[in-house]
Parts: C-alpha cells; structure tokens; sequence
DNA sequence: GTTATTATGGTAAACGTTTTCATTATCGCT
DNA sequence: AGCGATAATGAAAACGTTTACCATAATAAC
C-alpha cells in the first residue's frame, strides 16, 4: 500500500517538498493560495506525515516516559491518567514504564531518553534512572527530568524539580486527627524502607506525638510497602502484639484496605475497637465500609504539574521553582473515632 | 554536549560505519575481532544509537499503542500492567492512549500508527480507532490490531484478531450462582449501552434465566456504565422500586462496589437482604466487606496474549486465531448467599 | 522608473541509522 | 601455489522530514 510520503505529496500538489513542509508545520511562512494547494492534495491522498523523519530531522520525538514502580497501584494508575491527558492537550505522547521495582527495568526506560526515544523522564521514585558512573561521567548531561511524589534529599541538591504533597505535615496531620479523638497508641503501616515519603510521613508521625506529649514507641512502627497486602500482613502482626494499639495510620489506602479487611477477619470492628487512617484518597476510599478517613493527595494537579514543568524543561525554560509544594486534605469519614476505653 | 552519533565511533574505532552498525546489530555478520574493537569502542565513549535514525531507516518504531477508555479502571489497569511487562520483555514499549471514551481521542491515537509513531494498536473498545471513511478508502490497509475485551459481530467480519473470555458463558454463571442460592428476582447493573461485553453477559443472564425457568423481566435491568458510580447511581434506582430484587448482579466489580456501599447506606445487610455479584476479580475484591463474588478475569493472560498476537503480525505472521477465548472463573466469596425469607 | 525591501518558493544538505552492492581478505582444496 | 568459494568490510544510497541558503517575484519607497 506504501504510504505516500512528502515527495509524492509535492509531485502531486505541484510544488517542492519544502514548501508542503512549510505549509504544513508552518503555514504562516507561506502564500495563502500556497497553503490551501497543499492542503487540499494532501487531504486529497491522505497523506500523513511521518513523524519518525521529522523526529530525526528535529530531534523531537514528541514522547515523555513516566517511571513507575506499578502502574496498577490505584494512586499511581490516577496520577498517570493526568499526566496523559495533560501531556495529550500539547501534543505529547505518554510512554510508560512499570519498573516492578527493579532497578534494571528503571536504567532501561533511563536509556530511552538517551536513545532519542523520548525527550524526558517523569519518575515516581527517589532513585534517577542512570548508573552512578553515568551520572558522574563528563559528558552526561542530565536530561530534562521531573520527580514525582518521592522527593529525596539528594535529589534536593541536583536542583532536580519535583512536585509533591507535604508529606511531614500530612503525616503531623493524619496523626493529629487521632491524637485529637484521645488515641495514645497508634501503630503505623509504612511504605518501602527506602521511601523518602515513608520517611517524611513518620517525621510528621513524630512530630504530631512530641507535639502532644506522647513518647514515641519505635515498636509500634511496621515497616511495609504500599500495597494491600503489605496491611494484611502487617495488620496481622500488630494484633499479635501483647498490647494492642487503639488506632492504626496506614501510609497508603490500599494498604489501610487490607488493614481493615484484616482486623474485621479477626472480630474487631473499625473504628469502634480499633481506628483506621488511610493516606491518598484513592477513589475507593468513600465507598470502603466504613469509609475511610486518610489524606487526601490532589492526583490531577500532581499529573498536571508534571508535566508542564518537564515540556518547559524539554522547550529549554527551566522549573520556575524546584520545590512544586501542592496542598493536601484531611477527608474525615468513618473509620476513625474516639477509642472505646 | 552533543551525543555522539555512529559516525564518529566508527572514525573512533577506525572502521566504517556499516561495520559499527553490523557489530552492534548484526554481531554474528562480522568477525570476533571486528566485533570486539566495535563494542570496546562503543562503551568507551558510552555510545547509545539513536532510536529515531534506526526506526526510520526500517521502519519499525519499536512501539506499541494501548487504546483505552479508562487507564485508572482498575480492571484495565491490570491488562495494561501485563500488556507493558509482555512487551519490554521482546523490546517493546507501550504508549498509552486515555481516550476518556471520547471519539476524536481514539481518532488521534489511531493516527499513531499511519504516522509511524507506533507498529501497531491494541483497543479496549468495540471501535475501530478510524473513520468510517479511511476504512472505506481504498489505498486504506489496516495495520496490526488486536481487540482486547470488547469484541462485536462487526469486528467479527473483518478477521480481526481478539482476545476476551466467554462473556455469554460468564454471565451465565453468575446468574446461575444466584438462581442456585434460590433467588429468582435478580436486578442487573450493566455497563456502557454499546458495550459488546455487556450485552454478551446479559445474554447469559437471560440463557440462565430461561434454563431455570424464571421469566426475564427487562424493568430489572438497569444500564449503566463500567463505573463506581454507576454502581451507585443505580443502586439507588433498584431500591426505590416497589419490589426490591433478593440480589444484583453487577457488570463489573468497580459497580459492584459502589452497589454495596449504597446497600449498606440505606441499612441493608448484604448478603444477608441482598446478595450482590460482581465481574472482574480486582484484586481489592476479596479484601471488601463482604469480600465479593465476582467473575475473575485472567487479567494477566489477557494482556500477554493481545501483545503475543499484535507482534506476531507486526512480524508478518497472521494470528493462529481470530478468536482467543480465555478461560474465566467464577469465584464464591461472602457477597452472595441465600435469599433471605 | 529605479532601487531597496520583503515575501515567497525552490534546491539541496542535513538528521543517524541500515543495507545494497562492490570490493577485498580469507579459507579450503587440489 | 593457484583456484574458486565464501566471509568480512567499506562506500554510498536510502528512509522522510526540516531548514539554511538562494533566487526570484512582488511590493514599497522615493
């Protein structure tokens, strides 16, 4: 069927390639009478323009590559969809790639920007897709690149833009909401170890008891994951504990559903024994029963936000602001309450 | 800092280009000893080819583009997960298309692929992402397409490949289930109007109905969409009729949630009033209160499979099958039971 | 009417690969 | 050593655009 190409199209309409291309990608600098010729041949034959010749020729590919430990994670499929549709209203295109976590599946979507495929990275996570030797190396220059949700203190010093809730207040917050229904002890469900926001939200977590007076009690601290089965498992260790705690701040909804799957398994009701708070107001959280109390994250803004900063990188502008700081709310519902003794 | 081209490492290595691009390749068209001075070379000065010049000289973009209504739904963020690990594992990536159920974006999408950006679409949608018109127009070949889920009697005739379970059958065995517990007045909650799926499980609900010899009455059946909300929506709907169903069974669990926690809003106990089946198997069905039967998907095969076939025919080789029917399974879990009184 | 200026369009050279074709080196045999 | 066959290499032409650089035509200024 081959495809008829600029060439052809030029033949047709009875002009020179340069033209067609000018008429079509810059019809300002070109005759009216010039511009409706070409038009008009190249909707006559359906011509298409080839976008892998004019990437070459300009060195744009016009796609940006999300890094994503899981895309299926609720949170994250959220923020992605955002991103798509902003990234879609400029022309772009959104490739992703769901790393599982592994390092190697994140230096291989790395390289892709490398290899011309894409003109920026978006990651959601605290680890830069590059080798260490290649960051280091001379002539590596860092591509445009915008951090997502997992703000490190080493990307700090990069100048790295990124955007992101407050995570050390949120966590202040989710806390203090429990602390102000009377809860004393309260075990946390946290993401991976090695989470800068798992991190930031126990600093808030710390913060919020020091604030109230109330010591903090390392052993109440399940390290986990962000995901579901993270707050069965967890959950479950916390009520083999000899003394039980009156409430539990789950750093992530999905796993404050398992949590709560969990303690419901084992008799005990939410929030009337135990309380719940969950984190991210996925958009499960209202029709959970009960439905949960948690944080929410404003995930359109996020996506957003994304990727302005990145195609502003990609146009050569820089990030008006390294830190992109973007409110978020505490969602009371019903799975917290006051402790029952 | 100019990345530097094939050119160059070839005048690096002393060799010709057509070498470098054979040793890198090609390896097994050119000696050892070729092979060792061009990839030595190579890491040396840290050469990445670029993808573009490649994609373009054999046109093949080494892309692939997912078609879809909604990224966030649960269900299809699932397939997508599988989708994306299916092809990085042969060398693909997956763009994804959000198209929000619009038209026009499943148009532009569809475009990828004249434009070369993609080699090939998988769609989650009983439409072909292309204009009446452009499928009529002569010098118009389809290029490699798999449907993935929706699949009509229209696709049917054009030999396209598809992959989807037994939506008759699974919607048979979900009303079956019920009609087995004893309940004989079964409310539906469907998906889109123009789902194929939808009207695939209905049709197995009224074949189950017809077999158990209970009359289809269509004012139980309310349309809706593949939505928490719907499941909401008309959940509210069900309960303001005179005569309330004993169970409802919805089209998709995202639904059968939102129709739960409006159940348990308005005090119904469920499954003990009202038994309620879903469809899909997310993987927070089983944590929900009740954890929920529902049909299960193999999310996971489903994926795989579209993109086995979709580079198969991106590699010139038909599909062994136009219909790839997986196996699905209906899972009993505490949402359903029998009637009440 | 002449010249200066601008608007318009064409020619051809890029962009970074792969691949055809021709050439040269290597090998296995007698 | 000499022959044919085969393997390894290089030169250069593609792939489909955009754009720098000219040439010309049209307009403006005087």
């Amino acid at each position: 069927m081959s495809e008829i190409g600029i060439k052809e199209l030029a033949r047709i309409a009875g002009v020179s390639t340069a033209s067609v291309s000018r008429a079509l990608s810059n019809p300002e600098r070109v005759s009216k009478k010039m511009r409706e010729k070409v038009l008009a041949a190249a909707t006559e034959v359906g011509y298409r323009p080839n976008r892998l010749g004019s990437s070459l020729r300009t060195s744009r590919s016009g796609n940006i590559i999300a890094i994503i430990p899981d895309i299926s994670d609720t949170f994250n499929s959220g923020v992605i969809q955002s991103m798509e549709r902003a990234a879609a209203e400029r022309g772009y295109s959104v490739l992703f790639g769901d790393t599982q976590g592994l390092r190697e599946r994140e230096l291989t979507y790395g390289d892709m920007v490398r290899s011309r495929q894409a003109d920026g990275i978006i990651v959601f996570s605290h680890r830069l897709p590059f080798e260490q030797e290649t960051l280091a190396s001379e002539n590596f220059k860092l591509p445009p690149l915008v951090i997502s949700c997992e703000v490190s203190e080493q990307l700090h010093t990069q100048k790295l833009p990124w955007v992101s809730i407050d995570n050390v207040t949120a966590g202040n917050d989710a806390t203090s909401h429990l602390l102000s229904l009377g809860h004393r002890k309260i075990a946390v469900i946290t993401g991976e170890k090695d989470s800068p926001s798992t991190h930031q939200r126990l600093e808030g977590y710390k913060a919020a008891l020091a604030n109230a007076g109330v010591p903090f009690d390392p052993t109440l601290v399940h390290q986990g994951e962000y995901t579901l089965e993270a707050g069965v498992r967890l959950t479950k260790t916390i009520l083999l504990a000899k003394s039980r705690p009156s409430a539990i701040f789950c750093m992530c909804d999905e796993s404050a559903l398992g949590c709560i799957a969990t303690l419901k398994d084992h008799g005990f009701s939410v929030p009337h024994d135990i309380s719940v708070v969950g984190f991210d107001d996925i958009r499960f959280a209202r029709y959970l029963s009960p439905s949960l109390t948690t944080i929410a994250q404003p995930v359109e803004d996020i996506g957003r936000r994304c990727v302005e900063i990145l195609l502003n990188l990609i146009g050569g502008r820089a990030a008006e602001n390294q830190a992109n700081i973007l409110p978020h709310k505490l969602v009371i519902r019903n799975s917290t309450a006051a402790p029952s003794n």
